[in-house]
DNA sequence: CTTAATATCACCTTTTCGGGTGATTCACAA
DNA sequence: TTGTGAATCACCCGAAAAGGTGATATTAAG
């Protein structure tokens, strides 16, 4: 059966275009064209689509917008968002939103086409410098790594206790030991990461993910 | 001009076929393939690839650790991963060492050929699951939007300024106004975020991402 | 065995914070 | 017009935190 595919896209030009390349396709289905998002439930209901074609920029309501009604009302279609623009913040916030795949429009009719297979498959195709993109929002987390400021077992422990919000007498009872100790430590981790207060130790370990 | 492929994998019978897929390929040119990374980089000046298919589990050195010597020093050499298990840290650690690609071992003969081909182009190919499961990574993030606890404009201004460590004075200076006003707006602060001491209004501002 | 690092505790001082109360100005909305 | 919320400032008090000095016991490494 012929997967079936709508789209949404403000420019006549490209609309038709689409909806040529994907007519022109066996395996697939042009069920409907939208020229804006404002009843894309209603258009989704209406046309029963198993792939959604949309585009980033649309005067109304964004394709951003319009990807996170669907994917809320209709988890199971597929949405594949189409743009000219690589922006990363878009970009973030198409995949938050549950975007399955994302397309630049200089792709070609082929690829398109595959991408559209693809995601009703279960794939997630991206451009390939989208899909860098990506990968390089993913990559900053684990970088700070073996930063452990030379703490010791018990400083990293009360360490710890700070970023848990904790107070030194409230430390104190935690260890086991004297609130005069707690000081001892707390002002050795001073030290040793280079701050003087308790808000500054805080934000450093949480930044450096000190565990 | 061919791209040039080597192989890393330890188990011979899963080496000879890939050898064979990639010979067979009037594209892609079989260079070399090792049982093992030891020599990684040695490999890698004497046989000059372009792409390297790399296996996670290796004895010896892993293929992660491998990646990463490769980069370090080859940092245009396409690494392209192979796995039979969909590990999520596993995949992580690959991306952050700076995997082009993450194919799963089921992944067919056509489609090996052709992520081999698109990553040698910029691209990067994932198997489908280990796509979404990059995405299930992202999506997290940026969950906690629209979380201002009602903050205004100067409470959120004094906020940030916590976040960056400051003392009362500094803030009183940063911003312009007596230190009595700054403690007014941080008691505020502090019952609207429900805290009440200053790492835990900074924690909590951090881990809500409050701008 | 000796040294260095770690963990423990005590005492002291000054500064910063947290909490409370109260007051004025301004702007925007009911 | 009368609130209401935001922003501003002041004063007070006690608790918490920061910073310094010094001391002791244990342990691990040289």
């Amino acid at each position: 059966m012929a997967i079936r595919v709508i789209i949404f896209e403000d420019i006549e030009l490209i609309r038709e275009y689409l909806q040529q390349i994907i007519s022109s396709c066996i395996d697939l289905r042009f069920v409907a064209a939208f020229a804006d998002a404002r009843d894309v439930i209603k258009a989704i209901e209406s046309t029963q689509p198993d792939v959604v074609l949309m585009d980033i920029q649309m005067p109304g309501i964004s394709g951003i917008q319009a990807l996170r009604m669907i994917k809320e009302r209709f988890p199971n279609v597929q949405v594949l968002m189409q743009t000219v623009l690589e922006d990363d913040d878009k970009i973030f916030d198409a995949i938050c939103a549950g975007a399955s795949g994302y397309l630049l429009k200089n792709t070609s009719d082929e690829k398109t086409i595959e991408a559209i297979k693809d995601v009703y498959e279960g794939g997630v195709p991206f451009s390939p410098s989208v899909a860098r993109r990506v990968l390089d929002l993913v990559k900053p987390e684990k970088k700070n790594t073996d930063n452990n400021f030379d703490l010791s077992k018990r400083e990293l422990e009360i360490l710890n206790c700070l970023v848990q919000g904790m107070s030194y007498k409230l430390i104190a009872t935690a260890c086991f030991i004297s609130i005069d100790t707690v000081k001892t430590h707390i002002k050795n981790i001073y030290h040793k990461l280079q701050v003087n207060s308790k808000s500054e130790a805080v934000i450093k370990a949480i930044k450096n993910k000190i565990t």
